[in-house]
RNA sequence: GCCCGAAUGGCGAAAUCGGCAGACGCAACGGACUUAAAAUCCGUUUCUCCGUAAGGAGAGUGUCGGUUCAAGUCCGACUUCGGGCACCA
């Protein structure tokens, strides 16, 4: 009888079509039992999969079908984010409708899902773009105004002057707009809406601490903490001398304050705008001007006098006030003290424009040094600071910041790097913002049953400033809710971030059409068991849907605090050229290729084995052969010995082949459980396939029987179709992912024999067989009676013998 | 500058709690089968040295030092690469 060939594209196509129309396949057999959640996000809105999705949808999609033969109830959705912008400039380059490009791309996308057999939980369908979605967008922006927690003010936007439009920061390349290259980006101040997450700053940073640090890598939890930013300190008053107006200041050295020999405030900031004279506004003009031209990085230090001074209050000394081009107006006050002697930047400022240094820092077993070369920044003992001379620095700050609040110039303060979250978007392809400007009552909230506010179909996409809604008559004009008067819409959308903070809430009740989610169906499913996703994720989104978890709870709609209990960040797929894999650089690989020549199953095996998933993946195509013939070895040796009646069995190869599975089963097991190491899962199946090999001959009826069956459970997270397929060939009920995942014995993992290395002084001498249990004494005669080991011990006296039960013994010689 | 992470054969990697470094796979080489090739099956493969051979000795996880009977793993200092933040007061 000729062997069985496996053909992936037939076995592959069959049960893609029975899959595609079993719309209860993912659903767990018992709806009482435990759930798992598992979500994943699409990295891009390309609209088609490449290796680096494969990869990443692959991890969730076996750990979604382990727990599910675990006997958990799994939802298991995927999530996208950003189809506004690049559904919008992807829709004008084909001159279609940015909606109807977004469901050709979600059809597209599923499709390619389904091909790959990844088991997603697809209720949310096209809902972020479409009214059933993101009315509830809307109606978190109306709670969020109701609050206080969402406001409206001018801010500096990127705009393109040959484009005349609003650019995005991604859109900004060294300066430039992405389509003029050559064309500088401008600032321009429009008025835009804030959500306040600096509310939320400190629970927020507390939070990292308190409950994510088991679950979230230390790398996201660390750039979450560096972009919250908390800084602790203290505010001071100076107050100008020839007005009285005070200058708040931000420092976190306080304890320097008697070092201070200026104050410098931001160009922009409103006190140095009034009292600076017509030449020094220029030079602030300039100023920031060259900042933004420059960018960040390599700004050499500039600034002028304001010709006016301000008196320090702890010391009552007069220090002339200057602008400072290093001085940023959106962090702490927009303003500083100056202490050269103690800051770097300081330092550098006042040596170029020969501003005074004063030490009154000394090192805690050191001298005051008078003329200091460079600034001396360490904690040490105050010196020549009045009253609070000789102190520590901690005390120091401490007992001023108590002397500030009494006199009433200043006090302890915190200050956060965050900064309120812009979701204004001059923008098409988004939620509107259900606001409407009434010349006489102002900015008016539309009234909650007019929801939702929906996108009109017909727009001319002109790429002319404003939003293209600006451009629809029929959606700007509009009666005011409160008095009746004409009045227009707000014509901005909401950045598609706000979309991506909520969705795997919604996912638990996606039809709910009186709220946005039944609390009590999230109050099941949350916080989520596992998230996964790429690490591009760790700042925004990871930070704006915690922010909306905890302003949801403060809305009494849900009870937990933190979306996620456990975060996966995998690692990414590298192209040829070394750098990430991506649509922009071209450097993609194709799953359509690589399924039709090897197989989804194949391919996806390929990449889980590569490497450990939280590792960037190098991408070697020319290895995908190992995951190839390891599944042509499975699927030979299962198909021909599901009937085949041995001829010679032997109990030996029936202990051996049954240790190796045992083996095999905890191994795979305990990397799901643990790590998910699944490259090192496979390697332990393939293993157990090379051992079953060897023993082949020699397998009793019953033996294979147990073999085939746990054999192919255990393929099946990882090679869903071959498993599927071999389970319905070995005349199984399916389908093979409802059935419970094997468990391993413990007396069978044994082996009976062990080989236990023998070192001399800590060198590898040989190993010895001795049988399991075998004793410490008897191990330590048995390996100094070796003939191997003898040599080196002869003639020498044993100082020690360090016996490690079943793994080693080390004989310590002089 | 600050904060994170990484470094192991020709290559991707493994070693999970301080206990045999290189599992598993790729590539390469050799053998069986074949008229031949492919496929398949079975071997060999960290480096250096000794030996005709069976075999043996030494070195080895980015560098230098330390702790330990024992270090890829722990400690101290450093180098390189990757990532994040960056005049954040």
């Amino acid at each position: 009888m000729p062997e069985s060939i496996y053909d992936h594209n037939q076995i592959e196509l069959k049960w893609e079509e029975r899959w595609k129309n079993d719309p209860d396949l993912y659903r767990a057999n018992d709806p009482t039992a435990k759930k798992y959640y598992v979500v994943e996000m699409f990295p891009y809105p390309s609209g088609r999969l490449h290796m680096g999705h494969v990869r990443n949808y692959s991890i969730g999609d076996a750990l979604a079908r382990y727990m599910w033969m675990r006997g958990f109830n799994v939802k298991h959705p995927i999530g996208w984010d950003a189809f506004g912008l690049p559904a919008e400039n992807a829709a004008i380059k084909r001159n279609m409708h940015p909606r109807d490009w977004t469901i050709s791309n979600i059809a597209e996308m599923k499709r390619q899902m389904h091909r790959m057999g990844f088991a997603y939980d697809w209720n949310l369908e096209i809902a972020t773009c479409e009214p059933d979605y993101y009315k509830w967008n809307q109606w978190f922006f109306l709670k969020m105004f109701e609050r206080g927690l969402a406001y409206r003010k001018k801010a500096m936007v990127n705009w393109c002057p040959e484009c005349a439009t609003v650019l995005a920061n991604e859109q900004v390349i060294d300066g430039c707009c992405w389509r003029h290259e050559t064309t500088p980006v401008e600032q321009r101040a429009l008025e835009q809406w804030f959500w306040k997450i600096t509310e939320y700053a400190d629970e927020l940073l507390r939070d990292i601490d308190d409950k994510l640090q088991h679950g979230w890598p230390e790398r996201v939890l660390s750039m979450q903490r560096n972009w919250i930013g908390r800084s602790e300190g203290s505010e001071v008053d100076f107050k100008v001398e020839s007005t009285g107006e005070a200058i708040r200041v931000f420092t976190t050295r306080v304890d320097t304050i008697y070092g201070a020999t200026c104050v410098i405030l931001a160009p922009e900031h409103p006190i140095a705008q009034k009292l600076l004279d017509d030449a020094g506004r220029a030079k602030a003009k300039q100023l920031i001007d060259a900042r933004k031209q420059q960018g960040p990085g390599d700004l050499i230090k500039d600034g002028t006098f304001t010709g006016q001074y301000a008196i320090n209050p702890y010391s009552g000394e007069k220090v002339p006030i200057w602008i400072g081009n290093f001085v940023l107006m959106d962090y702490g006050t927009g303003a500083i003290m100056a202490v050269p002697a103690h800051d770097e930047r300081d330092f550098d400022f006042c040596t170029t424009f020969g501003i005074p240094i004063r030490p009154v820092i000394r090192p805690v077993d050191g001298e005051l040094d008078e003329n200091p070369k460079a600034a001396f920044c360490e904690y040490g003992i105050t010196a020549n600071s009045g009253e609070f001379s000789g102190l520590p620095s901690e005390e120091a700050r401490r007992k001023m910041n108590q002397f500030a609040e009494e006199k009433g110039f200043g006090k302890a303060a915190i200050t956060f790097r965050i900064k309120d979250w812009g979701i204004s978007r001059q923008r098409y392809w988004g939620t509107p913002i259900p606001m409407i400007h009434c010349p006489k009552c102002g900015v008016v909230p539309v009234p909650e049953k007019d929801l939702p506010v929906e996108l009109p179909y017909n727009v001319k996409f002109t790429g002319k400033g404003r939003s293209p809604l600006a451009e629809v008559p029929e959606f700007m004009n509009v009666k005011c809710p409160t008095c009746g008067a004409d009045a227009q819409r707000e014509s901005d959308t909401m950045d598609t971030f706000v979309d991506s903070s909520w969705y795997f809430y919604r996912y638990c009740d996606p039809k709910n059409n009186a709220l946005p989610f039944d609390s009590a169906a999230a109050e099941t499913w949350f916080p989520i068991d596992q998230y996964i996703g790429g690490v591009t994720h760790a700042i925004l989104h990871l930070i704006y849907s915690r922010f909306f978890t905890k302003v949801m709870r403060d809305l009494g709609m849900i009870t937990n605090s933190e979306p996620a209990a456990n975060l996966f960040t995998q690692g990414m797929v590298l192209g040829s050229d070394g750098s990430a894999m991506s649509k922009s650089k071209g450097n993609v690989v194709d799953p359509e290729d690589m399924v039709g020549k090897y197989g989804a199953d194949t391919c996806r095996l390929f990449v889980l084995f590569a490497n450990a998933p939280e590792k960037d993946m190098p991408w070697i195509e020319s290895s995908v052969g190992g995951p190839r013939r390891f599944l042509e070895r499975v699927w030979r040796f299962v198909t021909r010995n599901i009937d085949r009646q041995p001829e010679n069995p032997n109990p030996d190869a029936d202990r051996k082949a049954l240790r190796k599975l045992h083996q095999t089963i905890r191994k795979v097991t305990e990397d799901f459980d643990n790590r998910w190491h699944f490259n090192t899962s496979i390697a332990a199946l393939m293993e157990l396939i090379n051992e079953l090999y060897d023993q082949e001959a020699g397998l009793s009826r019953g033996v294979l029987d147990r073999i085939l069956w746990d054999l192919v459970l255990l393929l099946a997270p990882f090679a869903p179709f071959m498993a599927e397929e071999l389970w319905e060939q070995m005349g199984r009920e399916g389908p093979v992912f409802r059935r419970q995942w094997p468990g391993w014995d413990d007396e069978l993992v044994k082996e009976d024999t062990l080989e236990i290395p023998v070192q001399v002084n800590g060198k590898l001498r040989t190993r010895i067989a001795v049988p399991l249990g075998t004793s410490q004494a008897d191990l330590e005669k048995i390996a100094q009676a070796d003939p191997k080991v003898q040599p080196f011990i002869e003639g020498k006296t044993v100082a020690k013998v360090i016996v490690v039960p079943e793994k080693l013994v080390n004989i310590v010689v002089r």
